[in-house]
DNA sequence: CCCTAATTTCTCTTTTTACTGAAATGTCTG
DNA sequence: CAGACATTTCAGTAAAAAGAGAAATTAGGG
């Protein structure tokens, strides 16, 4: 069952935050970090930092229980709540340095070695990820529910826009 | 200008890769495989394996250059295709694997040692990420430019949603 | 066919990242 | 405020990934 864990390897997490992610979300109750050690058979430190980490990501929090002194943790059972988290993660991480780095690339644009075609080609790209980077952030902001109804049409939505916008475009609309 | 491929640490994909499609990308005419190797100060046969993997993913394209006989690489121009190859990379890298990973958990779901809250739980991770998937892939499937109205839009698409189905429901819809 | 240039494969080294176990720090209880 | 238990930090080790360079393979041109 926890060969779950196996699969975060490919999602940029390690190992041992995947499976303690998958343990605790398939755990009846809130575990300790010694259990989760035991379970999993790795160091005590270990899971403490990869604790530290999915606190961070909030993918899981702390839980205290009644009559025990040591911090028990539970994962957020709230799917949307964590495809969330692991989307806002996703940006900070990958999507905003991007951002910055062409932005950062942007500011020698005029230098008159760059061709032409290269300035263009960073404008270009310039333009692409700042839309995308917009677009992102106004996703996180929507809903879930609705975020679900549109993921629920799928490509329909495709269909209602053009129906509402009268128009059947093919290229890029000329803004 | 190149430390642009530092980024691509971020993204799954090593350094060379990401400096190598980064120099491409921004520049003037096609290389060879030796300028690359020139250019970056890298191992030819990094280049080599890096190049594949950039046609793997058909980041990147041979091109005949008359009168050359070694391979020409150039980049993938247009900014939508890209992105769409990343995106298919990655749904065959990170959730394909995952549905996978979470169908075969299912198997053994009527395992009565499974209480009915992890029962649960396993049904509904199950639903959420095989609609994912379908979502996934049927925006991969829609032409770019509508794609870029799309996100163009923005979060208006939710109003817009709202108006043409008549309701402003703030609850997951019950199919 | 053979010779040469180009590319790829393979093995070994380097670098990076993950993990462990011990030591240090923190915290609750009497 | 001491003593026990819990957690975190840290330094060293182990594992994984990236890269270099030599050797092997492939593909033109005579």
């Amino acid at each position: 069952m926890l060969r779950w864990g196996d699969m975060g390897t490919q999602w940029g997490v390690n190992r041992s935050v995947a499976q303690i992610q998958a343990l605790l979300f398939l755990s009846e109750r809130p575990l300790t970090a010694e259990d989760i050690a035991a379970k999993l058979g790795i160091a005590r430190s270990n899971v403490s930092n990869s604790l530290k980490e999915l606190l961070a990501w909030k993918l899981i929090q702390r839980v205290p229980v009644l009559g025990d002194r040591r911090d028990h943790y539970e994962a957020e059972a709230d799917l949307w709540q964590m495809a969330t988290k692991v989307a806002q993660g996703r940006k900070a991480r990958e999507i905003d340095p991007m951002v910055a780095a062409i932005a950062a690339a942007m500011e020698n644009i005029d230098d008159p070695q760059i061709s032409a075609k290269v300035r263009q080609r960073l404008v270009a790209m310039h333009d692409f990820v700042s839309t995308v980077d917009r677009w992102y952030q106004q996703m996180l902001d929507v809903p879930p529910a609705q975020i679900m109804t549109l993921i629920r049409m799928g490509s329909r939505v495709v269909s209602l826009l053009r129906f509402v916008t009268g128009k059947g475009r093919d290229k890029a609309d000329p803004d």
